[in-house]
DNA sequence: TACAAGTATATAGTATTACTTAATAACGTC
DNA sequence: GACGTTATTAAGTAATACTATATACTTGTA
């Protein structure tokens, strides 16, 4: 499949919310969360951004723990801004799927 | 709703896409049509940056016509080129949006 | 000891895209 | 002629994902 990163901007900054939402996570298991999903290419650096840009906005609590596996991880969970940035991001998607949905069904002739 | 901006981005050029594919249409009706779907905050000076894209890749056939509203209108009729994009913007969405109720429905615990 | 590989965080710089704002122009009508 | 609608264009901005790289800790192994 062509390059999708365009397509990617705003949908991916969701995901890592949605991810962290689940349970506290940190940065190097949500990439490979996203991978699993099914975003192959997604890799450290663009995880960090999001996860920097999540700490600027303050959306995210944050708690450093050792790991025996290597350096020490930095743990994320939402606070009560970071859920409802959730909230808005899923009322943003449905939206615009909607939307989509509606231009493709046209398409169709359903 | 809170902005959508970021989130349109690799999204609303394949909606040009589709709609010019439904037949020959012009930038401002475009506008429009996105405006009724739902997009209501789409400017003209955005419309005409995807069909400028669009003409430099030569996704589009151009033709000039006299207006009896104003002036002369461009009309765009998807090439070859153009219809492979717009198959491919199909792609691309199918496969992010199936991801992304993956992602959902895990939430939902369905 | 040295080195590679896996785990883990961080950051500077780039490309793409939608948006903002404004300019220009043609036409009808008041 | 002024104004509203139709219609195109262009310069500049902001946001985001990606590229590439650096750093550091642990384990295995040669």
């Amino acid at each position: 499949m062509e390059n999708i990163t365009e397509m990617l901007k705003g949908v991916l900054e969701g995901c890592v919310l949605e991810i962290i939402s689940r349970g506290e996570t940190y940065g190097y298991e949500i990439t490979q969360q996203l991978r699993e999903l099914g975003f192959t290419d997604v890799v450290e650096g663009t995880v960090y951004t999001i996860t920097m840009r999540l700490e600027k906005n303050q959306l995210v609590n944050i708690e450093k723990k050792p790991s025996t596996m290597g350096p020490p991880r930095k743990f994320y969970t939402l606070n009560a801004d970071g859920q409802e940035k959730l909230a808005s991001f899923w009322e943003k998607w449905n939206f615009i799927s909607s939307k989509l949905k509606e231009l493709k069904e046209k398409k169709d002739g359903k």
